[in-house]
DNA sequence: GAAGATTGAGCTCTCAATCTTT
DNA sequence: AAAGATTGAGAGCTCAATCTTC
């Protein structure tokens, strides 16, 4: 019996984005950091007045409450630093350093470079596509409901 | 600047990842399991004689250190369960126990029909190119090799 | 020595509950 | 009451080290 198409494909994704984050992993290690590290980093290094706790568990589609422990170590690590919020005392303003704005000018071109390698073999249309697909499939996942009424 | 389509590809790969595990997740909860305890439920099922933990290991792409603490807590529920091998007594046979292959008897359909909810907008083509991307793209990152010499 | 399984430390993540500020 | 941040419990994961058996 031929695999049925939509489980082939939940499976292929799920197995795709392991090894991607199990390599990513492998790669950011020697630097000390973890892929999740660098994704605020990343996120952090292109809003230098900084992002508000939710506003990066919002970027991350992670919970509040995981940004909490991921900062209380990268701040640990000298990378990021919690300002307060002038006007709102709830909130904290985080930002980089300059160690870890530093660290992410070292690491980005190096990541980019990983990141042409694995894909090299693709042509740009047929990843456009497979994009595509992915967008609208996570969009379908995420809209997804348990059975019970509205 | 159009986004790079390599970029673009790995985004949406570990974003449509997370969405599907997180949406699994709320589905496997009632039932009180998480989705990596009913992918050995699964693999099992397959299996009567039953796997090794290394066995078990390999096939859902996790380190062995890994299984212990998940058979431990599934063994706890009563799901599944070790006995010696009979002919090298280093390796555990993990098998389903009857409450086990009943959960997955009574949930695999449910599951199924969650699959087809979530891929019902997508062509059978387009899923199947999609699939096949994705598997090349695992196995490029698979293969990524840390710039060091052989 | 190599292989199967386990343990301990550390990270990421979720959920529920709490505290402070709005 | 609602929103931002934190804490504690529990799951999943990796890596390094250890124990037993082959």
């Amino acid at each position: 019996m031929p695999t049925d198409p939509g489980f082939e494909l939940i499976t292929a994704v799920v197995a795709a984005s392991d090894a991607l984050l199990r390599e990513s992993q492998k790669f950011f290690r020697p630097h000390g950091l973890t892929a999740a590290q660098y994704n605020v980093l990343n996120l952090l290094s292109g809003s230098p007045p900084g992002l508000s706790q939710r506003e990066l568990g919002d970027a991350l589609v992670v919970d509040r409450s995981n940004v909490t422990g991921l900062l209380d170590r990268m701040e640990k690590a000298g990378w990021v630093k919690r300002s307060n919020d002038p006007v709102d005392r709830r909130v904290y303003r985080v930002s980089l350093t300059p160690a870890g704005r530093k660290l992410w000018t070292r690491l980005h071109p190096l990541y980019l470079e990983v990141v042409a390698q694995v894909t090299r073999n693709f042509s740009a249309a047929e990843m456009r596509a497979g994009a595509a697909t992915l967008w609208a499939l996570e969009a379908a996942a995420s809209g997804w409901q348990l059975p019970v009424g509205p």
